[in-house]
DNA sequence: AACTGTTTGTTGATTATCCAACACTGTGTC
DNA sequence: GACACAGTGTTGGATAATCAACAAACAGTT
């Protein structure tokens, strides 16, 4: 499935996305420029073209990249056992902790204004097909839930940012507050 | 002087180097593999063998780098102008505070032990060079001063390190210190 | 409008790294 | 001793990144 790349290419992507991201901490995409990019990254400036063609498809490729990830760890993810399941809340905690200063960036002022949506549109989709599966729920209430669920995430990712909330220090007890609320939320429907 | 060097090779003795510092806060050389090394910075074995013939050599690399360094920085070095003179030592505080992880690992346990010898020696033949000149003493003398003083200063280090100082935080007032203890030392010989 | 400096894509030739394979040495185990 | 196992150094061919150079587009200045 995933084909393995050279450690070379792996490399050269990888510090090309850390300084985009970075530099969104300063500035709008629209105002950095592929020069600049490739000398904070420390990369020749055609080799970044052998990859992207300019710096909208590698943020592009960014969040893709992003979207695949909570993909992935949704889709595994499942209410009915519960240890499995607070150890799955726990993995996406980390994944997010280690990418802390990327959400950040991505949510805010210079960051991508379509990001928030794309992360509403794969939660809602993720909660239709899991969480809601069976229940039988108007279109308009389940755009409303998924949009407030999706919301408070947001929310609670940005007061993490801006309190400096350590993640790492206590990911087993905010993996079993953020369960214990879904699961009450869940019934509360019934 | 010093030629220009290609982005990747700078790269891969970069990573080498580090990778060899986090693995001697671990073990000690011998006991470090150039497999292991490798795996850590994520470089081709093959790679390895194009720069340096062995672990050891590496760690001689690294050493005779921060050699230079420390020449370089005391070379300059010079207490007749005041304000010329503290910036220097802020200079050089920023330089060791950038790699106090390096200083700590090659000062201990697993590090290297004739490492402190020859910071020692670079120290001493500064102090002929400099501090000394014109003044008439007695070769013992002159041994125990810069025993003396290199002890203090990686005695310093050490101190720094333990109680996770932050050098960088007043590094202008810490740059002030030293050089009033230095001249004041000078003062007292006469 | 001409001028200056900067960024942009793109190119060709060069170089460094990768990878997989190899034979070799050392070390521990039955 | 015979055996498996792990690390060593070295090789050759494939591939990626480098660098320097280029024409073109662009923005700001005079």
């Amino acid at each position: 499935m995933s084909k393995k790349l050279d450690r070379r290419k792996k490399y050269t992507r990888k510090v090309l996305k850390e300084s985009l991201v970075t530099l969104l901490s300063q500035k709008t995409i629209s105002k950095i420029t592929v020069k600049e990019l490739c000398e904070m990254a420390d990369v020749n400036r055609s080799t970044f073209y052998t990859h992207y063609s300019d710096q909208y498809d590698l943020l592009e490729k960014i969040e893709e990249e992003i979207a695949e990830d909570m993909n992935q760890y949704l889709s595994s993810y499942s209410f009915n056992v519960e240890e499995e399941s607070l150890q799955m809340t726990e993995k996406l905690l980390e994944y997010i902790k280690d990418r802390q200063f990327m959400f950040q960036t991505l949510l805010n002022e210079n960051g991508d204004p379509t990001f928030e949506v794309r992360l509403r549109t794969i939660a809602q989709r993720f909660m239709i097909n899991n969480w809601l599966e069976g229940q039988q729920l108007k279109e308009v209430d389940m755009t409303y839930l998924s949009t407030f669920v999706v919301s408070g995430a947001v929310h609670v990712i940005k007061e993490w940012i801006e309190y400096d909330v350590d993640v790492k220090q206590s990911p087993k007890e905010m993996a079993e507050l953020i369960n214990k609320f879904a699961n009450e939320g869940l019934s509360c429907l019934e």
